[in-house]
DNA sequence: AAGAGTATCAACCGCACGTTT
DNA sequence: CAAACGTGCGGTTGATACTCT
């Protein structure tokens, strides 16, 4: 940033000076509001006022300093620049370790990890934070040390006996300032074969996607705050996905098309997704069941999702119920692997409705999707019969989804593999619907179908004996399809599909559909294409 | 050397929340 | 009780610096 340090405005700085948003935006008492960087001149003054009436009271500073400053961009620049002790330069190892640690416990909480940060600011961990996903992305490397994932890993291990207290207004959000577990799965491809739980950074806004395709209509019950809970749930997927929010940074890949699919869509189906009401209403906690070791984003969610990781945990942290206490207290699992196994060998074969399974066999977003389509369907059809919908996940259903698989694609897929693309951004790159659509239907299409990036190997060789030894367990969940071979998702009908997509474009998916992948246990899946691209897939009983 | 692409950083914006009026 | 106000936070933007081709 160009910062004048004779005084002198730029240019920019002159043009922004004169800029008065409107009649009260820009202006105080008729005095034009400065706007851009800041010059020395200006930070005297600043400074002087500081020393003067103290911190605070910034929309004051204008008033008896007579700067032409908003009292947000003053207290911004005092707390970024002018305040003592700041510390400046490049982060010391140590910070960018703690950096990762915080981050991993709180996700993008800035203001509270500059609090661990003596000396730098919100805004200097964000810009390190947001530089550093980007790099690791464009390394295709994980996003946090593997180191910190096994120790999350035994840690979470030595807890296995939760059973699953809920108490979802123990303040666990309050608790998670100070005592947060050090639960992050992440990259555990480096210590337990690729299979990594945590995204590096995938930008897969799966919540935002489901929130977009659940609709308003079918969750109205959602209640009051629920959009503000909408917006946590969105913070909480960036943290997941390290997806900026800029949409802009959606396709930053060099390719696209090509980088970031597969983690895309792999990630578009293994994010946790907590429901809104649940969320802050006490629900009842699943892992009272406590046979999974992953906390699946609907029904272990307790209560009031902790801030830091109740939303943005990774999904397959688990959800602390009692943040005051320990790890020891938390829901925890039978252990990851073993956890894996177990839903590596769990039959897909149905969608489970019973919001008493927390498998992460069931995956949120895609039930979504299947009760989505069928909702759709069924109102297509004008059919008033609601038992239509009962082999769908309901809302409710929806929330005792689980889903919380993170994948690692970097192992077999893509070594360079920026993620950093939103589902619901690619489906609307990627396919002819018109993300600006206003309406429902509109938002629908382009929202509710994450573009499902289907493996261009045909799925009998990537189960090959040699790649099933290389690894052993992890593939089955590395992959899209196999995520939705084990998702219990199934059956989703082209009637439904149509009603998705439209019958047009459901007849132009067909169309170009370019794979058709057999899979075992009597299913089939149909892969369509748009493109040549892979666009969402269908999986079937085989006749 | 020049242009393109990327990284970095300061600052802005909108929103949320608590407090005051 | 509601509106206004003040503050803080997180996301985003845009300009410059840097690197690569």
């Amino acid at each position: 940033m160009v910062e004048s340090d004779d005084g002198v405005l730029s240019k920019d700085q002159m043009d922004s000076s004169l800029v008065g948003k409107g009649k009260d935006k820009g202006t105080i008492d008729g005095v034009v509001l400065k706007k851009g960087p800041w010059t020395s001149a200006e930070d005297a003054i600043l400074v002087d006022y500081v020393k003067k009436h103290g911190e605070g009271n910034w929309n004051a500073v204008q008033k008896y300093s007579g700067l032409s400053r908003c009292g947000k961009s003053c207290r911004l620049r005092w707390a970024n620049h002018l305040r003592p002790n700041l510390k400046k330069g490049a982060f010391s190892a140590d910070e960018e370790r703690l950096i990762v640690d915080l981050h991993a416990k709180m996700g993008n909480k800035w203001a509270r990890m500059a609090a661990y940060l003596p000396g730098r600011t919100d805004n200097e961990i964000k810009n390190y934070w947001n530089t550093r996903i980007k790099r690791r992305q464009r390394a295709g490397l994980p996003l946090y040390p593997s180191e910190l994932c096994m120790q999350v890993m035994q840690e979470g291990q030595q807890c296995s006996n939760f059973n699953g207290i809920n108490d979802a207004n123990n303040g666990f959000f309050e608790s998670s300032s100070g005592q947060i577990p050090d639960v992050v799965f992440d990259s555990l491809k480096a210590n337990q074969g690729g299979f990594s739980f945590f995204p590096e950074h995938s930008d897969v806004s799966a919540s935002s996607l489901l929130m977009k395709s659940l609709g308003p209509p079918q969750f109205s019950s959602f209640g009051p705050g629920a959009l503000i809970r909408q917006k946590r749930l969105q913070e909480s997927i960036y943290l997941y996905s390290g997806f900026s929010g800029n949409p802009k940074d959606a396709f930053s890949s060099s390719n696209p098309f090509e980088d970031g699919r597969r983690e895309k869509i792999a990630r578009s189906l293994e994010y946790s997704y907590h429901d809104p009401v649940e969320e802050n209403s006490l629900p009842s906690f699943d892992a009272v069941q406590g046979s999974h070791s992953f906390t699946n984003g609907f029904s272990s969610a307790p209560g009031p999702i902790p801030e830091a990781l109740g939303l943005e945990l990774p999904s397959l942290q688990y959800i602390e119920t009692d943040m005051g206490s320990s790890w020891d207290t938390s829901p925890s699992p039978p252990g990851l692997l073993e956890s894996v196994d177990k839903l590596i060998q769990s039959p897909p074969r149905s969608v489970k409705l019973d919001s008493d399974c927390p498998s992460p066999c069931n995956n949120g977003l895609l039930e979504t999707l299947v009760y989505e389509a069928k909702t759709l369907s069924s109102a297509k059809n004008q059919s008033s019969d609601k038992s239509s919908n009962s082999s769908a996940p309901t809302p409710g259903d929806i929330s005792s989804s689980s889903n919380i698989y993170k994948t690692e694609w970097d192992d077999y897929g893509n070594p360079i593999s920026p993620l950093g693309h939103s589902a619901t951004s690619i489906f609307n790159e990627q396919t002819p619907i018109s993300a600006s659509g206003s309406s429902l239907d509109d938002r629908m299409h382009a929202d509710i179908f994450p573009v499902s990036n289907v493996k261009e190997e045909p799925f009998n060789q990537f189960q090959s004996p040699e790649r099933e030894q290389k690894f052993p367990t992890q593939y089955e969940y590395t992959r899209p399809d196999a995520l939705l071979a084990s998702s219990g998702w199934f059956g989703l009908q082209s009637d439904s599909m149509a009603a998705l997509l439209g019958d047009d474009l459901t007849s132009d998916y067909k169309q170009t559909a370019e794979a058709y992948v057999s899979i075992d246990q009597g299913e089939r899946m149909d892969v369509y294409s748009w493109n040549n691209m892979p666009a969402f897939c269908q999986i079937s009983e085989l006749p």
